[in-house]
DNA sequence: CGTTGGCACTCGATGATACCGAGTGCCAAC
DNA sequence: GTTGGCACTCGGTATCATCGAGTGCCAACG
């Protein structure tokens, strides 16, 4: 364990590197407030605490850097849990005042308000559609062999997914189908239509092409994943190649989406560099927080910036937002 | 004008130019093929083309970069009509014939596919509601004062939006007033929905409030533009700056869709540097085609790269894509 | 007269060298 | 245990020479 003094070496190293992004020498950190010593003594510490591996020297006679240990530890332990400046809480309560609109919408408003307090790529998680009540199902043709299926969920998620037949199906057809589908499945969550309805009444082709589809989650991540912010995640790196690797993680929705479910169910708010477990993002931080509807957990907020991120203020965003979301979202649930 | 054998050379340097991204001297433009004059002559040459405007010259003594006015030339007289490598047609060719789902998806999975062909970021822009005919609206009710109007589009597009009432709704008057709704739009354009159906029938302030939604078009770009390959454009510029400026373009979808219109309606396939009309463009070039749904112009795709793109390469691209992408959008349209 | 080889010249890129200074480790003194 | 002093390290910046790709100009050539 670090003794007192250490500790405060340690934080003065990673707030100051945050800052400017240089390697700290010993004069630096004995000026930071706090800090009550020589630079001879600060730097006795340094050594030790490079030893045991919290900090690392870029080459002789350099400053030192945190390495993710360091980081790790400042998160844990070092982290004074700073509140928003209180114009961005402002903003952030007066976002949710005046939030209107569908679930995507604000989901979507959401990315983009967490980059704009954070700086950093915003990432916003929907709900999974399998808890949710159907609250509405269609049936809507098209063409001759092709139909929509439009189905509207408890919370407010709409989801489409087409159809194609291999012969003509007519309105009526459709719109029989469409009325027994809808009495299957409307009230039940969707998740319970895979425990299929065990009715011997003959299914037409076109309803067991319906319910197969409801069933499927076919492309779950397409309309579930909303990423903010990327251009100002990019200018926090300089090297392009790091930047263009970190686009191409995010453009596959499912990785990012698995990464934040997988960060959260190790029980962590932060995974730092290497800790998320994805090569490109070496360089990276995550900071999630789950939120919840009628507290049931439904989705997943994080931001993604470089490892040398500002963690205090990253996290109490994340953690603000979450908790104004899930009360948004919470609202006038009770009725219907 | 210029003389053939100038035509020649500039687009020897273009050509080389866009392969290496190095300025081209005088030896490598009279080593091309079709060129069997000596250095000496290219040079003469090259100063001519450098005092028309074509080429530019970093510093003396270096070699040759082209101009916009160059990439015009080149553009618009020297490109050779460049087919698709066969196997990229192919690609093609496979992904239309094997492509099914919704319109949302087929549209970003074409995104995906420009990407994959050009190796620069694609933009696909969706149709216009406008001209689209409603088949069908719905009203659902997700609590007491908030519904949801989901109206399903001829071209299988699906658009939702919220409605907050000042007062709770029961379910009889919601339904009420989705049946009358659904008489009013349903079989009509939506934009004709703009000239109110003047019935003196009292309106019921739900109805009017959905029609209202209806109208308003609020938010339009928000589901009609779909973005991929960034990563691939971070890789082709070398400056971080640059890269991030444009993805903060990109993050705006209505500047995406007003450029992609803009050059489009200037009658233009392709748009070199400032010609784009946005400066943190400067370094880029676009090229777009417009896509048609049963013979009407229906949407747009383009990509975009450096201005030392491919640009034959992009352009066949990009008219392949569109072509089939129209065929495709068009298919089994004429029932119903 | 357009084309070409020859030639002096330019100037960025590359590399060697020196220098500066922020930072270190160590040590003796407090 | 802490501190000031001090020699040392080493990356960054600046200076300078060198190299070579490329140029412009010119005289000669068919």
């Amino acid at each position: 364990m670090l003794d007192e003094r250490k500790a405060k070496v340690l934080r003065a190293v990673v707030e100051e590197y945050i800052e400017t992004a240089q390697p700290v020498g010993s004069g630096h950190v004995a000026a930071a407030p706090g800090i009550n010593v020589s630079a001879a003594t600060v730097r006795n510490d340094m050594a030790v605490l490079e030893q045991e591996g919290y900090l690392h020297q870029p080459h002789t006679s350099a400053g030192r850097v945190p390495t993710e240990k360091g980081y790790r530890f400042f998160v844990d332990a070092l982290g004074r849990p700073s509140e928003l400046r209180s114009v961005d809480a402002d903003q952030v309560r007066s976002f949710f005042a005046s939030a209107h609109g569908g679930l995507e919408t604000m989901l979507s408003d959401t990315s983009r308000l967490l980059t704009h307090l954070t700086h950093y790529a915003a990432v916003v998680v929907g709900p999974e559609k399998e808890t949710a009540v159907v609250r509405s199902v269609q049936l809507v043709g098209l063409s001759a062999r092709v139909a929509l299926v439009v189905v509207v969920l408890s919370n407010g998620a709409v989801d489409k997914h087409t159809l194609e037949f291999d012969e003509d199906v007519d309105d009526l057809r459709l719109s029989a189908a469409g009325v027994r589908l809808a009495g299957l499945a409307v009230g039940h969550p969707v998740a319970e239509l895979r425990d299929l309805p065990d009715d011997d009444e003959p299914m037409d082709a076109v309803l067991a092409a319906a319910l197969e589809t409801l069933r499927g989650g076919e492309r779950p991540e397409q309309d579930r994943v909303f990423i903010g912010g990327t251009s100002e995640m990019a200018s926090a790196f300089d090297a392009v190649g790091t930047v263009a690797e970190i686009l191409r993680i995010l453009e596959h929705h499912y990785v990012v989406v698995s990464l934040l479910d997988d960060v959260l169910g190790r029980g962590l708010n932060v995974a730092i560099g290497t800790e998320t477990g994805i090569e490109p993002l070496a360089d990276c931080s995550v900071v999630v927080a789950p939120y919840t509807v009628d507290g049931e957990n439904a989705g997943t907020i994080g931001v993604l910036g470089p490892t040398r991120m500002n963690y205090p203020q990253a996290l109490a965003a994340v953690a603000v937002v979450s908790r104004r979301l899930s009360n948004r979202l919470s609202e006038g649930h009770q009725e219907r």
